[in-house]
DNA sequence: AATGAATGAGCTTTCATTCAT
DNA sequence: TATGAATGAAAGCTCATTCAT
């Protein structure tokens, strides 16, 4: 049991990680909005309903606050991975799937959120901070897609299709289809980008994966 | 004929043009080392060798600098596709391949560009024109693309597939290639790269391509 | 006999009185070591090892907390600048060159403690409160070392001697060895520097004062 | 003869160097009204009659300014002090009263100025560039002084003497009589202050410095 | 009495833009 | 046309001060 004085301590402590994730989720709004070039430190606040000096406050600097920033994304995106593979039955090929439907889900291919990552991504080879978090994710999913490929061509006896570039080809692809949403809002549309997945799928590992929408 | 008046207005007219080239090459310099958010008209001046107010003097704003960059890029990939199309042989298989593989040239697909490209979608929703530029050009290519795509599944008589989700997932294939080619440069590599477009294509139109790198 | 209530009080009182001088402390360490314009309340109260806002509870303003300071110092300047005159036998001469020597010992002639009086001297004119502190202080001081130098002009018969004019000789060359040691912390020698006293105390009084250091 | 060309990058070096020196004459005005510390690059400005980004501009940043400040009194006092020299008759004893005199003279021993150098020797022990400048000009003086002692010692005879003492007492009575024109200028007064430096000059070196002033 | 989160005024600094030359 | 000194608005950041706990 915790002391009066502990208890205080740790209230203060989950009142600070409150206001941390409170600026962390304004900051998200506000690139979302006006981009990353023109978020300001005062945006953030007012976004939040605060004061000005906040930032600093809990972050120091604003240089701070955006990789912490990317940092959250990143963690709140490997959270949903990781419960997605949970979630699969254990099979290679329901999982490979699942995964790729959650990209496309409207909580992560959302216009909103996407505007945030490529804010990011467009800064990523002037930042070095923004591509090692980046980087150190990607490879983690890279590897697991790898190994779920592996596992069905094992299973199909797929002779002549190599693992890695199909992980590759996967990876790309929603991320291609993440790009045409924000860019052409208009013409994308969440059926056709599933469909575009499915294609692959289907024809890389048709023992697999049959179409469900037929033209 | 010209007279002495008017080749002197068109001599001028063609040094002005051309000083506002080196200053485009110049911010694409800029953007690529440094990004578009520290990118300043004053690093923009610098890298051209030239002083202080010559942007303004060219393009009145920095709002506009940017945009004639992004339509600089546009016009250039566009002559590069265009071009592309136009060597290619009069065969639908074979020029898809072709702008598949352009896509993925050192020229193209270099880090240095790619930046500057990442550097403008990253801005593309909170800058409404930057998305005008790009979605214009970008629905004409996957017109393009639909094309080839319709005529090759004719061609081999391929039931099942349908173009419009052929064209987008071989867009997006390449695009997030380029963002793999940005953000994870260590591992990134333009063979593998093409290997998972090719294995696309091999999958889907076997009749046309095959695994091998044959094209 | 206090009650028990008045007991309560006064002991409060007392650990009021320590707190505030354990923050004077801590100002004058820190003026020593960051300056007087980088010191910030923050620093006064992280070197005391107390939260943010204790200064203001305790001296209601930077501005007091500053002049608290200066005032203690003088004081305690004062203490021993007394404390060396009991002390001293009751002879003008051997207490004029006690009070020079205490000018010169290392409690008092110590970087640390003269960079802070120095701070202040910086802010002399600019700050009323500390030059009404410090003039009322050198005054005393000048009196006294006046009546000590009349007496030892009396006992001498120095004709030719004004006693103002030795006072504030004396009083200058301390101040101006202070300087030295902070400025010139490589080349000064408390040695030295009493020599330079000696030096004038031995022209001036021949009578009282021989060269080598036999006081 | 200079072309066009450089006649005009000539005329912008002297332009520009003229706009330098306003400001630190500005930053020097400040100092002496308000303090080191509570001088802001918008007061140097305003006092300079120009604009906000005026400093930033010319020194790119405040302590640039300040060091740049520093440097350009030490300088001028160091025009003095050479100055004095050359203007004195080739007689050692002529030279150094004529030094102690200039110390005293109106434009030096003034309170406005006097309050600028004692701001800079206030952060002297903070401040390494300060104390690096300060040093190394008093150590300068050091050495004249001493060679003008040595010089007139052998000239005297004076056996007792070293020369040392005498310099650094002599540096010291000054730096110390300004520290009391500063802060007692009620008390202070030029012609008691001179007298203090004779009165050690004549008892030291009474061959060569006699009392003017009697009492 | 003491804490430390929060405030907001005011600082230094940056930079797109202007303009005399 | 081109320069680069100058501007001034706005940014990030600092910090004395306040206040709920």
């Amino acid at each position: 049991m915790l002391s009066v004085a502990e208890e205080k301590v740790s209230r203060r402590a989950i009142a600070k990680e409150h206001r941390r994730q409170q600026l962390i989720d304004s900051t998200i709004k506000c690139i979302s909005k006006k981009g990353l070039r023109s978020t300001t430190l005062a945006d953030v606040a007012r976004e939040a309903g605060l004061s000005q000096g906040i930032v600093n406050l809990h972050f120091n600097s604003k240089d701070n606050l955006l990789n912490e920033t990317l940092k959250f994304l990143a963690v709140e995106y490997d959270r949903e991975f990781m419960r997605t593979i949970e979630k699969s039955p254990d099979d290679a090929g329901a999982t490979l799937l699942a995964l790729m439907k959650m990209d496309l889900k409207p909580a992560i291919c959302d216009r909103k959120k996407l505007a945030v990552w490529f804010a990011f991504w467009g800064e990523v080879r002037s930042v070095p901070t923004y591509q090692k978090i980046c980087a150190a994710y990607d490879d983690k999913y890279d590897e697991i897609i790898f190994d779920l490929a592996n596992t069905i061509i094992q299973e199909g006896n797929y002779a002549d299709i190599d693992a890695k570039t199909v992980a590759e080809a996967l990876s790309s692809l929603t991320d291609g289809l993440w790009l045409s949403c924000l860019v052409n809002p208009k013409t994308f549309d969440r059926g056709t980008a599933l469909n575009s997945v499915m294609s692959y799928l289907c024809a890389v590992f048709p023992d697999h994966y049959q179409n469900e929408n037929r033209h």
